[in-house]
DNA sequence: CACTTTAGGTAGCTATAGCTACCGATTTTT
DNA sequence: AAAAATCGGTAGCTATAGCTACCTAAAGTG
């Protein structure tokens, strides 16, 4: 296996903690295909049959969503190292529910998934730590959606900032801290539009809630933001 | 161990394919804790430290998410066999997202997630099915977030409930179709208010795009109903 | 079978948040 | 250092969707 690939696949966190050694023998089990694919070119098509697991060895790629009347919009772009499909992997889906298109020249390698879960448990000793991997991966996903969820579910600009805020406090421990989300960033976070976010925020501080500039906050009366969250 | 526990556990889905007499091999290899609890006690506290993998053997219990400002929300109620916290178990961190609270007297089993990824590897047949199941539920359950984000994601009433429209039109491949949520739990999984919904379903029937009665649905106009998704 | 409860449709009112437009400040690029 | 792009706040207008209230139909319940 190229030194290169060897490189980029004990950075990326499904081979965490696997030495080139044993990813060297786990390889052999696991008879991953490598393609390669052209700028602007598919490497998965929303509807067609799961081809595995993706792990992203060089260039980038685009995840995605084409809706029924047509549009497409970008979900998330990923990186050397980074995966693809590890949602579907395990899941009783047989198809990509979401496209990916090299937005550069890419190299790809897909692990067949019946493989992961296949029969060299004995043999290979990083198998373990594999299957360690993908639960973390596959758990944080969860939890992250999860958080996402839960932010989207909420009904009230107001309500949103102030449990977001509150959570950011809880981070920090500070009356006054940095957003890690611009505006933008944040507005997109919570679904909703950037001006009625700043506007709200202006409303806050208007009524002695919270100051702020650009990404700094600082809470200047907790008891309100609290009451604000409902 | 006791055999009503064997039987419910058997018909969970974590267990699913494991043979009574492998999962008694299993239970001895993971050492799990079993926690009898009465009607409205806790069975785990947002923000203490986490307790392992449950299994809810009998009674009924609710997964309550408790807000910064003291409110309660039940996210979910579950029953014998179905599990709760198996997000938390692999992922990084060590504290309950959320409460669980019994509802009646409840029995739960905890497992420690070091040991299902932990040594028992060639002793336990039943091993590696318990591997796959846990990620099947995993996957699944980030499936179903992921589908949650896109629909919450979808500004407009019109456009959100086009799409879900279309999504079943697509499952059903019939112009008439039975929806499987009634109004309200629709409403609850669009995140919109029921009245707001069926104002909007009673626009688009006005507009001729389809019919309904009930959860019964009849697709008259495709091609408007694919617009209405943008 | 009468009674209650749940499910669902409709209407009117109103608050909310989205959108457009604009402007000043900051950061990045050349 | 000038130019361009990004970032963020503000204002006004408007469409949207939430809420209350009410009513009818269906489904459970005694």
């Amino acid at each position: 296996m190229d030194a290169n690939i060897v490189k980029i696949l004990v950075s990326s966190p499904i081979f965490h903690d696997i030495s080139p050694s044993q990813l060297d023998i786990m390889l052999d089990c696991l008879k991953p295909k490598i393609n390669t694919y052209n700028k602007n070119s598919y490497i998965a098509v929303q509807g067609e049959p799961y081809t595995g697991l993706g792990i992203l060895l060089s260039g980038e790629a685009a995840i995605i969503k084409e809706s029924a009347s047509g549009s497409r919009v970008i979900m998330t772009v990923i990186g050397p190292g980074e995966l693809f499909g590890e949602m579907i992997a395990f899941s009783p889906r047989k198809h990509w529910p979401a496209s990916v298109s090299a937005q550069s020249t890419c190299a790809v390698m897909f692990l067949p998934p019946e493989k992961i879960i296949g029969e060299c448990t004995q043999a290979c000793g990083g198998y373990k730590q594999l299957i360690k991997n993908i639960l973390v991966l596959l758990s944080t996903k969860a939890l992250m959606l999860n958080q996402r969820v839960e932010y989207l579910a909420i009904k009230g600009m107001r309500e949103k900032i102030s449990i977001y805020l509150l959570e950011q406090y809880k981070i920090n421990q500070k009356n006054t801290f940095v957003l890690p989300l611009k505006r933008n960033e944040l507005a997109d976070f919570l679904s909703v539009s950037r001006t009625a976010l700043s506007r709200e925020l202006g409303r806050m501080r208007d009524e002695g809630i919270i100051e702020f500039y650009r990404t700094s906050v600082k809470i200047n009366n907790l008891a309100l933001l609290r009451r604000g969250a409902e």
